[in-house]
DNA sequence: TATTAATTACGAAAGTCTTCGTAAATTTTT
DNA sequence: AAAAATTTACGAAGACTTTCGTAATTAATA
């Protein structure tokens, strides 16, 4: 609860995967990636990374001609905002109700399963 | 993953919240209880009810000079939309490495605890 | 160096959401 | 019935996000 991120759009978000994934990048990386799932001008994504650099988003280094940009934010607090954000807003801040509801609507995996396990009994340690 | 139901906005989700809660309510009485966490024009919460009763999030009743107004969508269902669609969006479907981040920033209580216990063992059963 | 190609900068349009002011309709009170 | 109060209807403005077209800049090529 320290320091307030600015909780990131849609496409913000989408840029932000890519670059947490594949690491600093230029527009034209990022660019192509996206247009993977669903193409957009080349300006598009440039304009939303300019925003990104503008807001703190992102930093920004030239390289040659090439302008390559690197999130300033970690992907674990970046989530963490959006994720608190959604409980407040739709679960009222009881994000245990929103936990129990995940785990209703997804099944976990045998390995998920164990690390859930282990997370509840560090919880019952500490009791 | 059956039916698709309509993403709500923030607004919407607090008029939402409030009628699920309060049931079947006036404008008045919804902007009333609104008011009290941040005060709003009465005419821009009727807008907005007006826009979702167009949309088909409540349904409409007159009663006397009154609309009141009712949630077409239930409650479980609504937060269901808006929980898969941050899952999707910000995990990328890993619902899991959600729910582990959750517990991670959370700290359940003990009647959370054995319900978080019984969900897995119910898991592991049918595994 | 002149031409072409790639990249960035800028501005603006379209869509959505929130907000409110004003007018119209309806009910209540005098 | 007339006046006042309440509620709804309508339109529009402001903020934000996404999108793109065009111009300017920079680098690569002929």
């Amino acid at each position: 609860m320290s320091d307030q991120i600015l909780k990131p759009t849609h496409s913000e978000m989408e840029i932000l995967q890519i670059l947490w994934k594949n690491g600093s990048s230029s527009v034209k990386e990022v660019n192509t990636i996206l247009g993977e799932k669903k193409p957009r001008g080349y300006t598009t994504t440039l304009k939303i990374m300019q925003i990104m650099a503008e807001k703190g988003l992102l930093s920004r280094e030239a390289n040659g001609k090439l302008h390559v940009y690197t999130p300033t934010i970690s992907e674990y607090k970046t989530k963490s905002t959006v994720l608190n954000s959604m409980v407040d807003q739709v679960y009222e801040g009881a994000a245990m109700q929103m936990v129990i509801q995940a785990l209703g609507n997804y099944r976990p995996n045998e390995d998920e399963i164990n690390e859930l396990k282990a997370l509840i009994a560090k919880f019952e340690q500490t009791k």
